[in-house]
DNA sequence: AGCGTCCGCGCAACCGATTGCACAAGCCAC
DNA sequence: GTGGCTTGTGCAATCGGTTGCGCGGACGCT
């Protein structure tokens, strides 16, 4: 009933019901020219009726190629991430590259695992996105295997070192974070407060762009609030901190965390965007549909995914390294950092706002 | 500089290092018992030093076995299938097993190539999300290769007919669906409307039931809205259409669609929760983070992608297809569907409302 | 000393497809 | 009739591990 020995089809198969030799069966099935075209149609017809497939394994351990991709990531569930995902399978899916995901989730064990399992199955090319182990040893992992690499978003940049021989793709993460602070400083604002952790590379590099943009800009001291610390976790913790010192603006990590800061505001007696301005990051979509609408900097996550794998395809092909390139990013100007029109409100009389929420518009 | 010709180191490198023969290098990496102490770590220690990493392909070749999974879905940047994906690959990851991710976007072409492709590199196992291929079809295909199945949200249930022989792992929507639409009535809502495409199996089979389900309450009979007519796709146009001739409760698709909905809203005289209650399905985060909370369905789409993996591995020692499951959903009220206080004020005075946001609380 | 065991290891076949090279027809021309 | 060409196929090696089987030597026992 299970049909449990049936044999799988292989090319031999084909070769004996066409009547001819695995190796012209072989060749008939990829156009090769030499065929004629009675043993070709032959051998297809057999293929179809037998429902042959190729087998990937044989056909890469001959070809010393595997038309595999790896992509190694933070967090399939996480938007911005899952949309680099999607840009990468799409282009490599159009390109007929087979896609090898793996999540690493801040766990260097995990990444190493991951690693291995490129290489074990020989990946044409991989991409490593925000990974948290040391770059050089990576480096030193899969630059002698041969394998391209592409890391989105590297984690040495934080640092001022560029990878060694590594193709790194990233998005102008500083550019945004830098625009964003001149537009809330443009606004009127001058009191900033930054929001995020400082366990990994990106934050403390949004972090310290901002902070340095706001000293270049003549504003107040930028204050941090540092959510990588337990106990401020949750965003509760934020509100109350936030609350008992209010900034004129907080600027967070990302989208996430401001949707999580803005939610937790709520319960306190700080009001976006009247008492106070909140800045995200990356461009989800929640973001658009928040109340107030956030300003964010919009990255083009998908597009990353893609350009990914343009550049490890081109890379393999050449046999070079790929170069290194920056994409850029755009501010979109949301609801919560409208221009600020009484600059000393704050200070004044804050009992005066009453209800939670204040006049809602 | 970029030493290019640089051979891979292959097993038989190792065993020459130790100086020993490529079958005992084989058996002592993998640490047969009948091989030598001293044997054994010579090998490792020629291994280590060669830096050698086995070929999956050669291994699986000759094993029969990949240790790769394939995984479909539709889109990796949607968060439900992120969820679904991600621990799919958790799992997998703990299990040993690569993941090879494909998506379909609804697109049938993609679909069938995806499939190819998993069939080509004979992963251990596929797991169909919501696909939109013809059922019977895809069995035909993978059956005969001995593939075990797994097919979450599986389109066929819409009408009725359950999978041939295929494993079906699903969660329980239409119990979702049934559990909001008695809240809804509970609360005193009895002119419900849904909106929702009807081009999906998922999108019949939760519109149907909500049908049902009201009909058996005793409520009026459920209005549609179709969000796969065009013209129909912006969020615009159903918030137009509901203020036209507005119902008591609205209930979504999903909590993508329901927070579209909901954004909307606020250009039209409709107050949520106020004038009308919103209800969505899925338990995205940002559905906790919006004003008011929506009330939905959560969804356990993790556990999803980690049973899928249970049951695909399970069946696939065994040798048989897996069995069905359906996982529970959970109703999570929000404050989007308050208990209804004055049930005819919607039709008495719309104009006393005033401002589009009512009291804010 | 003779014999049976067990241990440690190597030979060679095998998994499935690809491909360099050689070979067999068929055809033309000399 | 034989040499030169083109065209169509087949042989066998190859990719890199895995594994059934067998062999030689060390050891224990009578």
């Amino acid at each position: 009933m299970r049909r449990p020995p049936e044999r799988r089809v292989v090319l031999a198969d084909v070769a004996r019901i066409a009547g001819i030799s695995q190796a012209t069966a072989s060749r008939a099935l990829k156009d090769d020219p030499r065929i004629g075209e009675t043993t070709r149609s032959a051998v297809r017809a057999a293929a179809l009726k037998l429902g042959y497939v190729p087998n990937a394994a044989a056909r890469s351990l001959r070809a010393q190629r595997t038309h595999i991709l790896g992509l190694l990531l933070d967090d399939l569930a996480d938007p911005v991430h899952g949309k680099v995902a999607a840009g990468f399978e799409a282009a490599a899916a159009s390109e007929g590259y087979a896609v090898f995901m793996m999540t690493g989730l801040h766990d260097i064990e995990r990444e190493q695992r991951a690693l291995t399992a490129f290489v074990e199955h020989r990946a044409d090319g991989i991409a490593l996105a925000s990974c948290v182990s040391d770059p050089a040893d990576v480096h030193r992992r899969i630059a002698k295997d041969r394998v391209v690499f592409v890391q989105p978003d590297y984690p040495a940049l934080a640092d001022g070192r560029e990878a060694p021989a590594l193709g790194v793709l990233r998005t102008d993460d500083a550019a945004g974070v830098a625009a964003s602070v001149r537009h809330v400083a443009e606004r009127g604002y001058r009191n900033l407060t930054f929001v995020g952790p400082t366990t990994s590379a990106s934050g403390m590099l949004r972090r310290a762009t901002a902070s340095e943009t706001a000293e270049s800009l003549g504003l107040a001291p930028l204050r941090y609030i540092d959510t990588s610390i337990d106990g401020w976790r949750d965003a509760s913790g934020v509100a109350a901190e936030l609350a008992a010192d209010p900034p004129d603006a907080v600027l967070c990590y990302d989208d996430k965390l401001a949707l999580t800061v803005l939610d937790a505001l709520r319960s306190t007696r700080l009001n976006v965007p009247d008492d106070l301005a909140l800045v995200g990051f990356d461009g989800i979509s929640p973001a658009r549909q928040s109340r107030p609408r956030l300003t964010t900097v919009d990255v083009p996550s998908a597009e990353v995914g893609r350009r990914a794998v343009e550049m490890l395809l081109s890379a393999a092909r050449d046999g070079t390294m790929p170069a290194s390139e920056v994409l850029p990013v755009r501010l979109v100007i949301g609801d919560s950092t409208p221009p600020r029109t009484s600059p000393g409100r704050r200070a004044a009389a804050p009992e005066m706002v009453g209800s939670r929420r204040g006049s809602g518009r």
